[in-house]
DNA sequence: GCCGTTTTCGGCCCGACTGTTTTCAGTCG
């Protein structure tokens, strides 16, 4: 078994411990050593050969020996039991925000409590309130959090339905008898949630195709199975459907299924406008509905049924009836941001707080990637348990990235590191004083621990974009995709303050974040806010998101010019002076 | 469970916030 199977299994554990109410300290012991295993610096199997890996700081004999039996057989003993003493319910419960280990244990002991469904119909009796430390309002949490999972139980991230689709989508495309292929639907149009994958096929020979989509080593259950249409139930639940038309029809279909709804209304009100009539058939000369081929314009592609109804093309990410069809019509729409515009991130960790790598390889890989820079901005001491930098700490790292990028340019290397700090805003002030920030490349601000009052909230923050040494605000709301809602905060009152004090705001590319949201960057950009995009990397392959934050960007209708990490680093570098030197 | 030692047990353990308390426990980042 591999090192990173192994440390989810020991953070596992860790969870049955909480839940069974072991000493806590004996839980962290389990979190610190999935941890340190993730980060070893070298081979396991080496550790394990020479017998060494209990001598890795973190790691004891106790945990040697579960990872060593792990390694070698692939199986835990002590793992088994303990899973099996834990009824599976209880892990859902604990889910449920506002519900820790404890209460989760009180629930499961006092009330017998297992399962989701169990516990709502304790809280509509009110039998929690009567236990010791839970009251009306616990009461009224915990049935808010489950009304907000059963809402959301049949959404999914983009990325979860991005990495299920793709490879599907290549399989369609070596296909002899397909002519064209696409997502379509929400995905096409990158939402950052989605309810299910839409592919769209051009054959002549739809029956061969459905066979083969239906076939496919991930479908775990076919639901529908017709002539020229297929859903498919795909791993993690998610439907997939599949429509086969024929190559002249496909534009058509590929508008109508891209979407959104909203959209197409209009598209159709065009139509009719010039007496024509839109669907997923075609673009016809009639008011009638119809699909007679003869009456059929010719448009071979999107772009071309755009144009017969006097539009420039609009891309996927657009078509939310949201301002296309005016900057359509007047061919004013932007030339959106490609991901490969991005030259860096500015907001990254390593394994000084709670990343996976050190800088060194953090250095190499993104070096080789093709990046210009990357920024190191660890948490900051009030981040405890992400093991955030204090000023002692954050010095050290200075001189270790100055290393790092003394070794690169001895080597003609011009990728550089940039030193920073994702520095939390306390209710009262910065994590840490102007002078220590003053010493960093990027300051990166964020908001961990919010409150319940708006004002409150949003005070905290505009009082860090007036920090002359503050770049940008992270992950403005807090906000976890399907998980929890965001923090409340006055979010225009936010973007104004960052246009005043030419603060950046980032969008967060984790898929789970997308925060800054894509709906508030078209008037961020009006009032002047430039935006950064940042992966947030905890690890080396995260990059990947820098791809979905920039699908994100073009959803707000931004161009490059107006992300700040597409500069090239000399410009960057100015940048980053501006706003310590502004008035 | 790990660490470190005046070497086999005691310390590890931030800080804000909420909701339940009437001085604090549980949760979260």
């Amino acid at each position: 078994m591999q090192k990173d199977e192994i440390a989810d299994i020991l953070k596992e554990i860790g969870v049955f411990l909480e839940l069974k109410g072991e000493n806590p300290f004996k839980t962290r012991a389990y979190q610190n050593g999935a941890r340190t295993l993730e980060s070893l610096s070298e081979p396991l199997e080496t550790l394990i050969a020479e017998e060494r890996l209990a001598k890795v700081k973190g790691i004891g004999s106790a945990l040697s020996e579960k990872i060593t039996e792990l390694a070698t057989t692939g199986k835990l003993a002590y793992f088994e039991e303990l899973k099996a003493s834990i009824p599976k319910g209880l892990i859902d419960i604990l889910n449920i925000p506002g519900l820790g280990p404890k209460k989760v244990k009180a629930v499961y002991s006092k009330l017998g409590i297992d399962t989701i469904e169990a516990l709502e119909q304790a809280c509509n009796q009110n039998q929690l309130a009567e236990l010791p430390g839970f009251g009306n309002k616990t009461e009224a949490k915990i049935l808010q959090g489950i009304e907000f999972r059963r809402n959301y139980a049949s959404h999914h991230h983009i990325s979860t339905a991005l990495n299920l689709a793709e490879p599907i989508l290549e399989q369609l495309r070596a296909h002899p008898d397909i002519i064209r292929c696409s997502i379509a639907g929400s995905l096409r149009r990158h939402k950052e949630i989605v309810r299910d994958i839409d592919f769209l096929v051009s054959s002549k020979k739809p029956e061969l195709i459905i066979e083969f989509f239906t076939g496919l080593s991930g479908v775990l259950n076919i639901s529908a199975k017709g002539e020229t249409k297929a859903s498919v139930i795909l791993e993690g639940g998610i439907q997939a459907d599949l429509r086969v038309i024929s190559d002249a029809e496909y534009p058509f279909a590929q508008a109508y299924f891209t979407g959104s709804k909203e959209h197409n209304i209009v598209m159709r009100q065009r139509a009719i406008a010039r007496d024509l009539r839109l669907n997923e058939y075609g673009l016809f000369k009639s008011t009638e509905e119809t699909r007679d081929p003869k009456l059929r314009l010719e448009c071979k592609t999107e772009e071309e049924i755009f144009a017969a109804l006097d539009l420039a093309y609009i891309p996927p990410e657009l078509r939310e009836d949201k301002g296309e069809f005016e900057a359509g019509e007047a061919d004013k729409i932007p030339r959106l941001i490609e991901w490969t515009n991005l030259k860096g991130s500015l907001h990254n960790h390593s394994n000084w707080s709670d990343g996976n790598e050190s800088i060194e390889e953090i250095a190499n890989y993104m070096s080789e990637l093709g990046c210009d820079y990357w920024a190191i901005t660890d948490h900051s001491r009030s981040s405890f348990q992400a093991n955030g930098l204090d000023q002692a700490r954050l010095r050290k790292q200075i001189a270790e990235i100055a290393r790092v990028n003394g070794e690169l340019e001895a080597e003609g290397n011009s990728f550089r590191l940039l030193s920073g700090i994702e520095v939390d805003i306390l209710k009262n002030s910065l994590d840490f004083d102007d002078e220590l920030l003053a010493e960093l490349d990027v300051v990166v601000a964020s908001l961990h621990v919010a409150g319940s009052n708006e004002a409150d909230n949003t005070a905290r923050l505009i009082s860090a974009a007036e920090n002359p040494h503050v770049h940008m605000l992270a992950h403005l709301t807090g906000r976890l995709l399907l998980r929890r809602e965001p923090y409340p905060i006055d979010q225009q009152s936010v973007i104004d303050a960052c246009a005043k004090t030419g603060t950046w705001l980032e969008l967060n590319a984790q898929p789970y974040r997308f925060d800054l949201d894509w709906r508030l960057w078209q008037q961020a950009k009006d009032k002047g806010v430039k935006c950064v995009i940042n992966p947030d990397t905890h690890r080396n392959e995260d990059v990947g998101y820098l791809r979905l934050g920039a699908g994100i960007a073009r959803k707000g209708w931004l161009t490059s010019d107006d992300v700040i990490n597409t500069l090239p680093l000399a410009k960057l570098r100015k940048e980053l002076k501006r706003k310590r030197t502004r008035q």
